[in-house]
This record gives C-alpha cells, structure tokens and sequence, in this order.
RNA sequence: UGGGGUGUCGACAAGUGGUAAGUCAGCAGCCUUUGGAGCUGCCAUUCCCAGGUUCGAAUCCUGGCACCCCAGCCA
C-alpha cells in the first residue's frame, strides 16, 4: 500500500506547490468537497474526496464539506446522511466543518444586492422561454434584455419583493448585466436568483427566492477561505463568471482547478442513470452491489483502503479518460490478500465418500488463517469421512494440464490428506456425476508425505456433517458493453444491461467457522475469490456476496482450447 | 460558424530542452500445501500529424487534424 502515502505528481500539486513558493494565501491549503444532496455519492465522487482530503492531508491544510444545496426541488435530507456516511467510511475527517450553502443564504442575498446597487445586476421579467431566446446560440450573439436598462432604485425595489414573495413562481430573475455578446454564454447575463415556492430541507419556508448554482458557489469557497477550489473539466468556462464575481465583490479570491471526472468502463456513474436503475428496479437499491455507489461497494465487499488505493492510481489530470474496472478490482484484490483470513467453502457441492476413513471419526486440522500474514494464527478445522469438494474440481476426462480430480488421479486436501478417486457415481437418467468415492493415505496427514511424492493439484473442501450452508452471490459487471451509451439507434443505455449479472448460488456448504461470521466480514474463500457477509445473513441463515474472484489462471487456460 | 479544453503503450499516467517512470491488462518463466500471493523477464527507437528552431525536442515555434464541454429559472 505504499502508493497511498507517497505522492504521486500530479499537476494540482505543481499548482500548489508554485503557490507556496510564492507565498501565496500565507502558506495555507484549503480545499472543500462540494457535494449536491441529490443522490448517492459513486466512485467518481470517492475520486474527488480522495483528492480534496488528501491534498488537505499532504499539505497540512484543511478541507471542508460542503453541500451545494441550491435546488431544493431535487435534495433531500437521506441524501446528506448518505453522503456524510460515506465521507465518513473512506476515512475522511471533516472535522467541525460541516457547511452549506443555505448557511451562505443571507450572506449570498447581501452580495447580490451589492451588485445591484453597483448597477451590474438586474431584475428581469423575460419569461424562461424568453430568456433562452434572447441568449442567442453558440455561435451568434445574444441580445439585451428590454429590462436591462432598469434603473438602480428600481432594481433595489423589486428585488427586495422578489424575496419577500410579492410575484410568483418565475416571474422574474435577478440577472448579473454582464455582455450578452459574449463568446462564453455563462456571460450572457446569467440568472442569480429565481422564484421557487419549494420547502428546501434545512430552511424550510424561509425563502421563496434561490440563488443559482453559480452564483452561490464560488462565494460560497470565498467565505470559507478557500484556497484551492478544485472541480471538474465541465466548469472550465466557468471560472471567467466567477472570477468576475469575486472581483466585483472585492473578497477573497479562491483558485480553480479543473480536472478529469473518472469513467469507467462496464458502469455508468451519472446520478441521472443511476438514480433510473434504482427507481426503475433494475438494480435492488442504492447500494446494490453491482452499483459503482460508494455504498454498493461497500456491500460488496470493497475496503475504504482498497478504493483510496484505486484513487492514487488513477491519477489526476485534464485529460477524459476512461479507466478499466480490473484496476479497481486490482485495488481490492491487493488488500484483501493482506488482511483477508483464509477459509474453505464450496459453492456447487459433489459429495465425495472416502471409503477408507473409518466411519464416524472426526479429526480437527490445523489450518492457517493467512499465509500473508503469521499473526493471524491459526485454527482448527474437522474432517471426516464424507466430504464436499467442488464440482469443477472434477473432470470425468481430464484435459492434460487439469491438475484436480480425475478417476484414479491423486490431489491433496489443503490441510489435510491425499485422496484418490476410485469410484464415479452417476445419476442413471441425466449422466450427472452426483458422489465420487475415494480412498485417502493416512500418512499424508497435514498435507505432505514422508516420500515427498508430488501431487497435482490442491482442493478445498468442507466436511459434509459439519458444513454450514450459505447462500453465495455472484455479481458480473452490471452492463456487457464497455461504454454503455453506445447503443443501437433507437436503443438507449438499458439495453446493454447484463441479464447475468447476478447468479445466487444456494446450499453452498462453508467451513463451520463462518457459521457466526458478522456482516461486512471478509474472507477469501480458498482458490476461489474474496467474499464478504451480506446483510441479509439473519436468523442462522449466511449470505455472502462475491466482492471479486481470485486471478484465476486455469480458467484463462480453459477458454484459450 | 462562437467560446473553453485535451491529445504520451490495450487502459490509466509521469515527464517542465539532455535522449520515454510507474500501475493495470497481456505474454514467458521461477516458486508454491490456494492453478492465489510473491519473484524475474518481455511489452512506446517513440510521444495526434506536418514543417521549423536547436548540438540535442514529448517538451519551444508555426500550421493542420481529431476528440470533449458549453445555448437549464439543474449542479
């Protein structure tokens, strides 16, 4: 895990570390995550929480929360909890500076009437449909406003019964008088407030006036000294607004830096999509495992270490990019393979008699827990005669390099005994292979013979009387095509949804040491993958959800014949 | 046709005029009581293209090309 605190260069810090040099804002780094409390926080945000805190921490600055709660229409207050928990779980620290921008209300009100006693905002009647047409395009300019030219003492008025509430719902805006001429249609007279009877979640009633998204947010890091305000490529053109904000107003003067959302391949990660495939029930919730939401990871099984690791990786830099989902994966498999206690479970089960282990003796084995780690210890497991192995861990007629379980062939049991297949038992109808007889060596005890003679392969196992059965679920990515938008005509991103993303595996028999195991406990089921508690486990019943497979090199091996 | 950005290995991404880091993926091998992990080696004579400057260019200059974002009273 040394990447994670080393410092990878990254041009933000070249940024930084330039200021500094300079002398700039004394010396101090002070960075914010400005989420919008409209849907649950994804991967790409896990990106840009990584970046904010961690440049806070590297820096020994200090970096803010803040919600950029501006629209009550669409925010709620399940939002901002969700979003604080899983701040919180990546193990980031806040600290007392939990912000909003419905604190800034008041403050932002005063500003704006600032700017109309300035001469440089307005009060304008145009209707919504008005407004987009005096903007102009893309390429032709806009036109004034015929309100544009109100006098001060007029604008004063108004906006002062805008917000007390004298005219209705959209009525009128209060607009910045900026250029409509402007190449940059962020300066085409922008609105700062509209009319909106909505009970916003933490002022209630209070205001039937809302400031704008832009309007309120680069005031917003200015009154919290912001240093280093640092978002995404989309507000590029921008910053000339803010920018000219800020020195309309004189205050302090907070940085931008944009860069790179993350995409990545196999998901989607707009909240548009994602909130779609949880209110169309595409997807069982919010925190499906199959999501890229922060708590569908951590359903899954993901570590708040193993996706800080995957946020050093990825970088930061301006240029789009989409990364591969096998690096996340990596991220988690590198440490799960740390701390991840070992254990046996066999999800399709093949009874396995060994005829020679005399009947109804159980021995308890010694097993380690994690070969990576000595200090997890030890433990004891039983064995007997009649086990459970994996059906894959037997091929009637073996490929040459299959090095598992095969008439006649001999393989060990981890941490315990080498058998050899003697018999195959079929169901007469279907052909099925349904129990395997076997005779053991009793001096390969543990796992080993004096004569040191080799043995192929390794199995797991579980003791057919002692087994626990659990409920095991498998996730495949959630969409077959790396780009899910890229559809057929007429199709849309739904299409390209996985029908097998989920396999629920039931009677699976695991080790009895996992008969209590806790919810959100991770284990690496032995040649197999790392699999974590799901909270459905209730009343004896386990389930576990597959976080991610093992690297598996025989399958890679299997498909190439 | 306006404005703002970006182009370095299959995917991310360092590199800041001195001769292309690292990670993931892939491939080959070693090792192995997990076909896991670990270890070793291979994987960009070339940085979107074309000119130019220079002893020397991914880095500087000129001109192209490609891709992304912007016309919500969303953020």
């Amino acid at each position: 895990m040394a990447t994670e605190s080393g410092r990878p260069s990254n041009f933000i810090r070249d940024i930084i570390d330039n200021d500094l040099k300079a002398g700039k804002n004394q010396g101090r780094v002070h960075t914010r995550f400005p989420p919008e409390p409209n849907g649950y926080l994804h991967i790409g945000h896990a990106k840009s929480i990584c970046l904010n805190f961690g440049l806070a921490r590297d820096y020994g600055g200090k970096c803010n929360l803040r919600f950029d709660d501006t629209n009550p229409i669409k925010e709620e207050l399940e939002y901002v909890e969700s979003i604080k928990e899983d701040v919180r779980w990546l193990g980031w620290d806040w600290e007392d500076r939990e912000f909003y921008a419905s604190d800034y209300y008041t403050q932002l009100y005063e500003y704006a009437m600032r700017l109309v006693f300035m001469g440089v905002a307005y009060v304008c009647d145009l209707t919504a449909d008005e407004i987009r047409e005096y903007r102009g395009t893309l390429t032709t300019p806009g036109k004034d406003s015929p309100y544009r030219n109100r006098t001060t003492l007029e604008n004063i008025d108004l906006f002062r019964r805008m917000r007390a509430g004298e005219f209705p719902d959209g009525a009128k805006t209060l607009r910045a008088k900026i250029d409509m001429a402007s190449g940059n249609i962020n300066m085409r007279d922008p609105i700062l407030y509209r009319i909106t009877r909505a009970t916003h979640h933490r002022t209630g009633d209070k205001w039937c006036i809302y400031p704008m998204y832009d309007w309120a947010h680069g005031q917003s890091d200015s009154l919290e000294g912001i240093t280093h305000s640092i978002c995404t490529l989309e507000f590029e053109d921008h910053r000339p607004l803010y920018d000219w904000f800020i020195d309309q107003l004189g205050i302090h003067h907070p940085q931008q830096i944009e860069f790179a959302r993350l995409n990545l391949n196999y998901t989607v990660m707009s909240k548009r999509l994602l909130l779609e495939l949880v209110k169309e029930n595409y997807v069982s919730g919010w925190d499906d495992p199959r999501l890229p939401t922060i708590c569908g990871l951590r359903r899954r099984g993901f570590t708040p270490e193993s996706i800080r690791l995957f946020a050093d990786k990825i970088g930061v830099a301006k240029a789009d990019s989409t990364v591969d989902i096998a690096l996340l994966e990596a991220c988690l498999r590198e440490h799960l393979n740390l701390i991840a206690p070992r254990v046996m479970a066999v999800l399709r089960p093949l009874k396995v008699v060994i005829d020679n282990y005399p009947d109804g003796q159980v021995e308890e084995l010694e097993a380690i827990n994690n070969p990576e780690n000595p200090d997890a210890g030890t433990r004891k497991i039983p064995f007997s005669k009649v086990i459970y192995i994996e059906q894959d861990d037997f091929r009637e007629e073996p490929h040459k390099k299959f090095f598992r379980l095969a008439p006649g062939k001999e393989v060990r049991l981890k941490h315990a005994y080498y058998i050899t297949c003697q018999k195959v038992v079929k169901n007469d109808k279907t052909g099925e292979v349904i129990e395997l007889h076997c005779s053991y060596d009793p001096e390969s005890r543990g796992g080993g013979t004096a004569d040191n003679r080799k043995v192929e392969g390794t199995l797991h196992w579980v003791s057919a009387q002692h087994a626990v059965d659990a409920e095991v679920r498998l996730f495949d990515r959630l969409f077959i095509a790396e780009d899910p938008s890229k559809t057929e005509p007429g199709k849309d991103y739904k299409a390209n949804l996985n029908p097998a993303s989920l396999e629920v595996l039931s009677g699976c028999k695991v080790e009895p040491s996992l008969k209590d195991a806790p919810v959100g406990g991770k284990y690496q089921f032995l040649r197999q993958g790392y699999f974590c508690v799901d909270l459905d486990s209730k009343n004896g019943k386990v389930v576990f959800n597959r976080a991610v497979g093992l690297k598996d090199t025989w399958a890679k091996i299997e498909k190439r014949r």
